[in-house]
DNA sequence: TATGCGACTTGAACGTGTTCAAAACTTTGC
DNA sequence: GCAAAGTTTTGAACACGTTCAAGTCGCATA
């Protein structure tokens, strides 16, 4: 996961310059917010120069893709232990879900900037583009993990699109979250309960032999988009 | 709509001045994309100085929510005659959606910044902020047209949820376009014919007075986002 | 006509993200 | 051990969005 995404890594040393300058930045964004945080504060406070803060991360842009990718690690290390225990589709997806907003906490002020960088289709960090396709890649492998290793027997069609399907629905929720300013989030949690029910229902229903045309169709209009 | 959303605007000269910027704002977008049209490029090209944009438009956004304000215009202007024309809730639909991809076409390079900065939540542009909450209503006020003036029965809870409902849905087909790079837009194209047949279709069922309870927790569960 | 006031206009200055040529350091080949 | 090649680091410089103190203009009132 920390690889030089710039290309520009060589050496030990450099290693732990970019881990340096990283972490800082981990800690400026959470302190001062996204604008706030300035390339010359996070380079000031990391002990490098200016520059070398972009030998390392082609822009500012670049250094939140770094951040994604830490966020992610943090999200799989929460969801992990009740992962490995329970086998319940709907426990393990709400599980996921709640993981997610908890470990985007700390970071609430600032996720709107986040997201509009990454609502730009032309931003490296836009969640469709080619750059952060392994971050998309990965976070899509969480939810196949969610439903291969659950114990419902869902058809091997919808199998292979769910996945996605359920990665775009995180999507829609963390929208949601930037956009929820209820105290703790309270309407993105009561959203995740009602949303994860009704999609377990969902699953259920399509997985049933009877639905399988109307699931194909379905199915086929997804791939579309 | 050309109104001083600045408050700035007292004098004849100050109205041209304005309109100049803004008129001129429009054709360096258009030719150099958001980040080529620079504030100084556009007031120099607009024969004043740089400080004096700043004194109409508080910010390059805010520049832009002008921008949008014209757009609008335009795409009323496009609508109109069929909507005065055409009683049938489909057409009606349909010619408004395509009209506005129409309007946006020439602008399709650089849309993509201005749904960046639209979704911004923290921005003035993020179509669900208050400050453009004037642009968002004469938007919904449009789409209420749309189904108050058309021939369809529609019940009344319905017809008080459905041009926010509609609203939501342009939103969600403007993003398609954002992203779409097939030759001409054929794809969002298709996805305006089909999923427009769709929500005609859905409307005719929830209109159906056997719908009402399943209609009413629809409706419930919209309200409540 | 002179004077004052408010509307408009100016351009220098600030802080920002970003670039780049050059310096400093490290490794490699002999 | 030393030069060359590669890697990392530096900080000055650039263009941009934005601010602001100071200036100009038009016009109503004395």
């Amino acid at each position: 996961m920390t690889k030089a995404r710039t290309g520009l890594v060589k050496t030990d040393k450099g290693q732990q310059t970019r881990a340096a300058i990283l972490k800082t930045a981990l800690e400026v964004f959470r302190e001062q917010g996204y604008e706030g945080a300035t390339m010359r504060a996070i380079a000031e406070r990391a002990g490098v120069a200016l520059g070398n803060a972009y030998y390392y991360f082609h822009s500012k842009e670049h250094l939140i893709q770094a951040f994604y990718g830490e966020l992610h690690e943090e999200h799989l290390a929460a969801c992990a232990p009740l992962l490995d225990r329970e086998r319940d589709l709907k426990p393990r997806l709400l599980e996921v879900m709640r993981a997610m907003i908890k470990t985007l906490e700390p970071y609430h002020q600032f996720a709107g900037k986040l997201f509009k960088i990454a609502a730009d289709p032309h931003s490296p960090l836009n969640p469709f583009s080619d750059e952060s396709d392994p971050a998309r890649r990965q976070s899509i492998e969480l939810f196949r993990e969610v439903v291969t290793d659950s114990s419902a027997g869902i058809p091997k069609d919808l199998m292979s699109e769910l996945p996605y399907m359920l990665w775009l629905y995180h999507m829609g929720i963390v929208l949601f979250w930037i956009h929820d300013s209820s105290s703790s989030h309270a309407r993105t949690y009561r959203l995740i309960d009602r949303s994860v029910q009704i999609i377990d229902k969902l699953i259920r229903v399509a997985s049933n032999p009877l639905m399988s045309r109307l699931r194909k169709s379905a199915i086929r209009l997804m791939a579309e988009l």
